[in-house]
DNA sequence: TTAACGATTGAACACCTGCTCAATCGTTTG
DNA sequence: CAAACGATTGAGCAGGTGTTCAATCGTTAA
């Protein structure tokens, strides 16, 4: 005998669902920190600026590579440049970015 | 003149970065959350447990997409599988995880 | 001015990801 | 039993991602 209700479940869990726009904006807020390097970029970045020369050398990485991840981390407005000669200083742009952080920590520890 | 000392800023940032193990385990907790299927999922999950037809549904995709990617969400202990004849019943394994979409939710409001 | 340095850019490449499709399994129904 | 249904699996494919490499730009130092 049928003891589920498809439709009734299907029903009360869409309104759980966000809109399709607000979806999209989550998973890219995840994406962004979902990748080691960048990951550690923001890590680097959260109690100091740094230019790409020092993110690439702590990194272990070549300044290239650095500067491709930042160009992301900026379109994301997760990071912000300052330029002083021809150093480019990167700061935090966001101080959700270290909750989010914290949380996924948490997340690992339990 | 030189103005910025690159040793010192590396040495100072450096103390701000995770084992190499955590950073990982973050990114991974990151990425599972970085595809729309997969967070609305978990979203749907939020507040009942629902069998792979009635996420199929509810999400417009195929069982078979839904069933990958809940494996892959089982795989990191986020959901759990309780069966019952021919059905699968899927819920959330973690109460970590919809703080952690709050946050980015959060994130996106401001 | 020239050379060196920090940074950026775009193309190319190897790798990964998420879906589809078809086959299959287990359970339940006729 | 066979048929239907929910679910799972693996191969294959299209699209995306992160790095390298070489070329280039802007600024500073010689």
């Amino acid at each position: 005998m049928a003891q589920h209700n498809h439709e009734e479940a299907i029903r009360s869990a869409r309104k759980n669902l966000e809109s399709e726009e607000t979806i999209l904006g989550m998973t890219e807020t995840f994406k962004i920190l979902s990748d080691p390097t960048r990951l550690k970029i923001v890590l680097a970045l959260s109690e100091q600026e740094l230019c790409v020369y020092d993110i690439a050398e702590l990194l272990g990485v070549t300044e290239s590579a650095v500067s491709h991840q930042l160009r992301l981390l900026r379109t994301l407005r997760m990071v912000k440049l300052r330029k002083e000669g021809k150093l480019a200083f990167y700061s935090l742009d966001d101080e959700h970015v270290e909750d989010l952080i914290q949380e996924a920590k948490r997340h690992l520890e339990e």
